[in-house]
RNA sequence: UGUGGGGUAGAGCAGUUGGUAGCUCGUCGGGCUCAUAACCCGGAGGUCACAGGUUCGAGUCCUGUCCCCGCUACCA
């Protein structure tokens, strides 16, 4: 198929500031472990990377949050993602950490490299320095006035009310997000990576020789490329990361997307002295297993950096896949909506391949996907028990029942018995095919039909009434059906390595390899078995439901969380209160305003003018429906052009932690006009 | 705001270069009884988001619109 002599596959370094879930695993891990395990089967040389990303601002954050420091947040998350995944089957060569040593000297070193090769651009600029928090803040960290809208909670690079994008240095009035102190300008230095030189040299390499990437990977490459390339800082100004190894640097750190993806490169080291064999040989194929939103990390800066590096390879191929929705919400680590790993482990213990089946067979390959329990129900009980487990089931029973588990000789095959058994070979095509093009549902469709298949047999065989008549034919037909039982323990062994190893078990045999798969003679006659014993159970309702219950638990434990208000403003003197002269008026008109998301122009009937408004609650009111109704209004706020149209005061609306709007409205109809003291 | 992906039977998903719309589950009917009420066969169920266009022919190509998601704005 290729000429690559071994596989290097990564997969996503998992963030450390939560425990793993069922997303991660169905973009990530599950196809990553099942290709890794498919390969290695092949006899193929293979190396599979993992690792904590342990690096970043969210990490501090939360680390003060919690009054701990950074490193006690990625030692507890680093512990519970690798225990999870050891447990759960993902079969990584190595799984390592950022903050390892080797991780900060190998990181180090690339940076030095890249900086002595003068591959880097130096800038120094003005950025906001929050003095409390002893930090320069990203623009996030940021808040204040929006300049064009007077929106107070615009954020340093984009005002989410008018959508108008900013700098920080725009805002009025800036708050640190950390102290909420006023932050202070201070000069600060830093490193770019030119992406913009690589632009030529990216087109070849992605657009002309890489056509055969998904197309959600391809066209996002197309797109940045096409839209122009900027410079990228590579350094923040942090203490939480990898220090940058050049004098006069002091206080800063590895921007943590630079540092993160080497983190594969440290990983390999520490799996082996022999790592760039791995790194650094075109006959390695590398292959990056992420999700979605890390396309542009893998496809254009990470290989970047490697190519600016001058002596490693680069990616193969990087079949990200699209995101996995939990019950029709979007999976979320801070609202703690999501399956978690190692509370799946817990709670149905012995069942990993039923979650690794289900997320293969649902995996988000072309689209988001939605995972429900009672789809992970249906698929247990319809596919897994009553195809797969049924079919070993009776193939054991039948021989147990008739040859006291000794394996009968086969006897002449009919036409029929070699179809069905040229079948096999036919299947093993398929999901080769289908493996090695990254597609991976369709892999373990075409496996599942040998299951099928071997269900086909018996029912048309019939051996239950053959048996009465012919009883030599039986034997071959028993021993057919074991030979499709034991090529079941070849063909699911990348998918279901716990159910495989159960399987052969089962039959007592050892393990085979990939190229076995096909063969009619795997179980010879005279081997005994051992008594059956179910390979999969039934899940039943009330598992299940206990699952619902516990997400139901949790809608309801954030409905409460967003009920959380605001701590009070500072004091304000009664002046400041009394100058603002707010009145109950009638919205009497009402459009959308084009080419906007948010704004609605509103004609307001004061009483003692009719006034235009734009108000940024398109999102929450249809036009139309909101004609009549009596609302509070700021009079005296001073005019401001909004999307070409002059806003003449302020829609006061209530609005809880969510973002939900309301309308503040008197409790009873009263005369426009009227004012609110 | 810009941009990438997606919108196909009740549910979840496939549909390579345009050539009679498929698969799994569910549902309905039949068969079988070795098996975990399972398995096997058959049926019903679709204006392929919407509106135009190109073509002998469009789920597929082109234009526009609507909706969902990602990135833009460091959660797979």
């Amino acid at each position: 198929m290729s000429n690559f002599k071994r596989t290097l596959i990564t997969s996503a370094l998992p963030y450390a500031n939560g425990p793993v879930h069922i997303g991660h695993l169905a973009g990530v891990y599950v196809p990553a472990d099942i290709y890794a395990r498919y390969l290695r089967l092949k006899g193929e040389e293979v190396a599979f990377i993992g690792g904590s990303d342990e690096h970043g601002v969210p990490i501090t954050l939360k680390a003060k949050k919690e009054g701990i420091t950074p490193q006690d947040v990625v030692d507890k998350y680093h512990a519970m993602i690798r225990d999870s995944f050891e447990k759960f089957g993902v079969s990584f060569d190595v799984y390592s950490r950022t903050s390892a040593k080797i991780h900060h000297q190998t990181a180090s070193e690339i940076f030095k490299t890249l900086h002595d090769k003068g591959a880097f651009i130096e800038q120094t600029s003005e950025q906001f320095f929050d003095v409390e928090a002893n930090q320069f803040l990203a623009d996030r960290y940021i808040t204040g006035t929006c300049p064009k809208c007077n929106y107070e909670k615009a954020y340093g690079d984009q005002c989410e009310s008018c959508g108008s994008t900013l700098n920080a240095t725009d805002l009025i009035d800036p708050k640190s997000v950390l102290s909420g102190n006023k932050p202070v300008m201070k000069e600060t230095r830093h490193w770019f990576l030119p992406l913009d030189q690589y632009e030529p040299w990216l087109r070849e390499w992605i657009l002309d020789t890489h056509k055969e990437w998904k197309p959600n990977v391809y066209g996002q490459c197309k797109s940045w490329i096409d839209g122009g390339l900027n410079p990228r800082a590579v350094t923040r100004d942090l203490d939480w990361g990898v220090p940058v190894p050049i004098e006069g640097a002091e206080g800063k750190v590895l921007y943590v997307w630079f540092d993160a993806p080497i983190g594969y490169i440290s990983a390999t080291k520490e799996l082996t002295p022999d790592w760039e064999k791995w790194w650094k040989d075109p006959e390695t194929k590398m292959v990056h297993f992420i999700g979605k939103d890390n396309i542009v990390f893998h496809c254009i800066i990470f290989p970047v950096i490697l190519k600016a590096e001058g002596s490693y390879i680069l990616p193969d191929n990087v079949p990200a896949n699209e995101f996995l929705n939990l019950e029709g919400d979007k999976i979320s680590t801070s609202r703690n909506w999501a399956v978690w790993l190692h509370e799946y482990l817990l709670d149905f213990p012995g069942k990993e391949d039923v979650l690794r089946y289900v997320l293969c067979a649902n995996a988000p390959e072309t689209k988001d996907n939605d995972f429900t329990w009672k789809d992970f129900q249906t698929r247990n009980n319809s596919e897994l028990v009553a195809i797969f487990g049924n079919f070993v089931n009776r193939a054991l029973v039948l021989t147990d029942k008739y040859y006291n588990c000794v394996i009968p000789m086969a006897g002449e095959l009919t036409e029929y018995d070699k179809t069905t058994l040229y079948e096999i070979t036919n299947l093993k095509v398929e999901v080769e095919k289908s493996l090695e093009t990254y597609h991976f549902r369709e892999a373990l469709k075409n496996a599942m039909e040998i299951a099928r298949l071997g269900n086909k047999y018996l029912a048309d065989m019939e051996p239950w009434k053959v048996v009465k008549t012919d009883p030599e034919r039986v034997k071959t037909i028993i021993n057919i059906a074991l030979q499709i039982t034991a090529n079941l323990t070849i063909v699911f062994e990348p998918f279901l390595p716990f159910t495989t190893q159960k399987l052969r078990g089962f039959l007592n045999l050892a393990k085979f390899e990939w190229q076995e798969l096909g063969r009619t003679d795997l179980i010879m006659p005279g081997h005994v078995i051992n008594t059956p014993v179910l390979l999969f159970d039934l899940i039943d309702d009330e598992a299940i439901q206990a699952q619902v219950d516990k997400l139901l638990a949790t809608k309801k434990a954030n409905e409460l969380e967003e009920l959380k208000v605001n701590p009070v403003k500072e004091n304000i003197e009664y002046e400041d209160f009394a100058k603002m002269d707010i009145r109950i008026g009638t919205i009497i008109a009402a459009e959308k305003v084009a080419k906007t998301k948010k704004l609605l122009k509103l004609t307001i009937d004061t009483g003692v003018d009719k006034r235009t408004v734009v108000s940024g609650i398109a999102e929450y009111f249809e036009p139309e429906k909101i004609i009549g109704q009596q609302v509070s209004i700021l009079m005296n706020l001073s005019p401001k052009i909004l999307k070409g149209i002059e806003s003449q005061g302020m829609i006061l609306m209530a609005e809880d932690g969510n973002g939900s709007l309301v309308f503040v409205t008197p409790a009873t109809t009263i005369k426009a006009g009227s004012e609110v003291r």
